[in-house]
DNA sequence: TAAACATATGAACATTTATTCATATGAAGA
DNA sequence: TCTTCATATGAATAAATGTTCATATGTTTA
């Protein structure tokens, strides 16, 4: 987790005592405490795999790493309403995890960044071991 | 996303027409389609996902990949209260994404396996972009 | 066994979230 | 310009989710 740096200045004061159960780990637990990344750090990384956490998103990003396609690509190829899809596609565009262009009639959208597709990778390497 | 194997069996029957949109499209469409992943994997996908979708418990995971620790050391580490992380833990229990072991009074937790930490990583890595 | 500590859990509540329905916007062609 | 197709969006609704509070369970020690 290196790529975690700790932008939080305002960081709490370390507590000096510790419960007794894990007293042997008083030092490990501040050295945690002091590298812990700040509350925006974690706010960004939730709200990224948030996006990842809805079956009809995955199902869309995962149309999308296949290639772009335009919105009735995608309604035809998953189960879902033209509006839920295009609801969704708002939430992932917002977030920055796809994006589109306009061609015509039609809005063209793909995903946005490689890392898309190798977190999707990997969850779905993880949810098959 | 080679991972990703059919094991839907019972898959619709494709479209003979496609609306005039994609025209060009069928083809790709067509193939994408029958390589989709069935719906059950898309819940675990998602649900996987969903698990990193909450501040609090990203935050209980950046925690225990730095190692192994009870709950009042995480309770300690983040400013959550002793329920909310036992709430989250058990939710993390279920979906295999930590484990415990109990050592007298304390339970101590820890991540179940690397993928977890890797995902995270690769999470990370994204929003720094 | 009683007290203290660590953790877990059920119920209640407030919030968030995803879908649906109706409709609006925008582009292309007749 | 009128119609049609493609997409977007607002409002409403139902469902899921996270926290809190109170309390239960389980373990150690006096």
């Amino acid at each position: 987790m290196s790529e975690m740096s700790n932008r939080d200045d305002e960081k709490q004061e370390l507590k000096t005592e510790h419960s007794e159960c894990g007293g042997k780990y008083i030092d490990m637990i501040k050295k945690i405490d002091d590298n812990m990344p700040c509350e925006e750090e974690f706010l960004d990384l939730s709200e990224l795999f948030k996006m990842l956490g809805d079956p009809t998103r995955v199902k869309i990003l995962y149309a999308l790493s296949q290639g772009e396609m335009c919105v009735c690509d995608i309604v035809e190829l998953l189960d879902v309403t033209q509006s839920a899809v295009s609801h969704q596609l708002r939430l992932l565009k917002q977030a920055r995890l796809v994006k589109y262009r306009r061609n015509g009639k039609s809005a063209i959208y793909s995903i946005s960044d490689d890392h898309v597709y190798t977190i999707l990778s990997m969850g779905m390497e993880h949810i098959s071991e």
